[in-house]
DNA sequence: CATGGCGTCTCGT
DNA sequence: ACGAGACGCCATG
């Protein structure tokens, strides 16, 4: 009923990896164009094969390209379980590194077609290799959109529009929306909609139109004028849609985790909470050695809190211009700003792609497009202690108390050897001291290349892991979150991105 | 003209 | 049967 499809990818011996120019009709969803056939005239009607149809539930893949955010996905996967990796033979890679060049910015030029031959690597390498491989194509992708942590690459086709309706509609300030706020809740919420063809708005009405568990309510003016009115919940079936969002929920929480832009939201979202509390796993070490592991800060060094500018979760909440209309059917707590309707308000908004930073790194020729330093300031809603970080981690499934720290690698174990193996060569610096650039762990790489790198590796927690890991998620730019504990270090030259490689694929043989 | 509401048809499960 | 997208038409701002 809710499937979503992963791409399984398979490296075989010999086989080789392309990476799709990013930003081509080769780099993932569809556009727009291609999918939707919705004309006022009719004269483009629906002449495509049925298989070839746009489907919601379906990856669209575009002439067999690898979509950067499937591998990312896919690398998610702990090593465990070491799935094969199947990548389209393109049939264009022919040396073992080759890359075209092209322009990203007056001064740096990035790989615009890289490729990559996958060959002679032992079956644990193969898997972390292909991890890492996933990782940089992830990097090189958004490298050159010139937005290097788009979250909009993270794409999970999220199911079912009546829940996600449901979901928009529940976690209103007021329990009812206009539609264009039901389809920014979506878009927020859910990355696939972002790029998505247009045709799911289409379905976001048909939904609310003919779904019984939708109704419109009149607006503020008293007026149902048939456009622009606002839709509400059906108290009579809100339980049923109680009942099935439990069930979405219970059926496939990674998945639905992995389709979200927040992937700790996934609580509050779908407004459940744990059933029961599972005892904290056991941590070997300090709390905040534990966790500096999976959510590092992108600070160049520690920054020193600084109560006199608030963090940006906390600055006031734009009231709804429909916040007269009050659900009477909602329990109270969903009309508590703080986990409802603040949710989708500006508060949560993405910086624009490309848009510098005032805190990136100022040694690189591309400061402009770093991620901006992380704060260590705690944003009030998310000034949760260890309990409430326990809270987030529990839903039943133990392979999500990385994953909501960090929803684009799971395996803690492998991350924390790595870790554990860069610490011990002196290649990553101590918790208090200033971060060292991971890039020394490149040998390959010169100075230069390393000043010119994007440094964002920064494992320090300074005892109040569990809130600064939040405020590292809920901060400034959600789209980092997906960076968390992958260390995104943008690379100035193929040369780099093998030396990475080579020190990845020597650190798992060491494990 | 863009957007929204909604009906009908078709397809996949 | 049901859910959902495609498509079309009309209303509204």
């Amino acid at each position: 009923m809710f499937p979503v499809s992963f791409l399984t990818l398979q490296i075989k011996e010999g086989q080789e990896i392309c990476f799709p120019q990013p930003g081509s009709s080769h780099s993932g969803l569809r556009t727009p164009a291609l999918s939707r056939r919705h004309s006022a005239d009719g004269t483009i009607g629906s002449d495509r094969a049925p298989a070839d149809r746009f489907h919601p539930y379906r990856r669209q893949f575009s002439d067999g390209a690898v979509d950067a955010s499937d591998c990312l996905l896919q690398s998610s996967s702990s090593l465990s379980s070491l799935q094969e990796v199947n990548i389209p033979d393109t049939g264009s890679c022919s040396s073992d590194v080759q890359t075209t060049w092209g322009e990203y910015s007056d001064s740096v030029q990035v790989p615009k077609f890289t490729t990559l031959s996958v060959s002679s690597i032992t079956e644990l390498s193969k898997a972390f290799y292909c991890q890492q491989v996933h990782i940089l194509q992830h990097i090189l992708m958004n490298f050159n959109r010139g937005n290097i942590f788009s979250h909009s690459s993270l794409l999970v086709v999220p199911s079912n529009f009546f829940i996600l309706i449901f979901m928009a509609l529940k976690n209103s300030k007021t329990g009812s929306l206009p539609v264009s706020e039901i389809y920014s809740f979506m878009t927020e919420h859910f990355p696939y909609f972002k790029n998505a063809p247009d045709g799911w708005k289409n379905s976001v009405r048909h939904n609310l139109s003919l779904n019984k568990c939708f109704e419109k309510v009149e607006n503020k003016n008293g007026n149902t004028s048939r456009k622009g009115c606002l839709w509400g919940l059906n108290p009579a079936k809100v339980e049923k849609m109680q009942e099935e969002l439990h069930k979405w929920r219970r059926k496939d929480p990674q998945t639905i985790r992995r389709s979200m832009a927040k992937p700790e939201d996934f609580d509050r979202l779908l407004g459940e909470k744990p059933d029961r509390l599972r005892p904290l796993p056991p941590y070997p070490s300090t709390n905040n050695t534990t966790l500096k592991r999976v959510a590092p800060t992108y600070s160049p060094a520690p920054l020193p809190l600084n109560p006199a500018q608030p963090p940006l979760a906390c600055r006031p909440v734009p009231q709804s211009e429909y916040a007269h209309i009050q659900p009477s059917y909602l329990p109270h707590t969903t009309l508590q700003p703080s986990s409802s309707f603040a949710l989708y308000s500006p508060c949560g908004q993405q910086p624009a792609a490309g848009v510098p930073s005032p805190s990136g790194c100022l040694n690189s020729p591309i400061a402009g497009k770093m991620p901006p330093v992380y704060k260590v300031g705690l944003p009030g809603e998310y000034n949760v202690d260890l309990r409430g970080m326990h809270e987030l981690l529990q839903d039943g499934d133990t392979s999500y108390d990385i994953d909501t720290l960090n929803p684009s690698l799971t395996d803690l174990q492998l991350q924390g050897n790595l870790w554990e193996e860069l610490r011990k060569d002196s290649l990553v610096s101590e918790p208090h001291g200033p971060a060292t650039h991971l890039s020394t762990s490149f040998p390959q790489q010169d100075h230069h290349q390393q000043t010119s790198c994007l440094q964002t590796f920064s494992p320090t927690f300074e005892g109040n892991a569990g809130p600064c890991c939040k405020a590292a998620y809920e901060d400034e730019d959600p789209d980092r979150s997906c960076w968390n504990g992958l260390h995104p270090v943008g690379y100035s030259g193929l040369e780099s991105l093998a030396g990475y490689l080579t020190s990845c694929t020597t650190s798992i043989s060491l494990m």
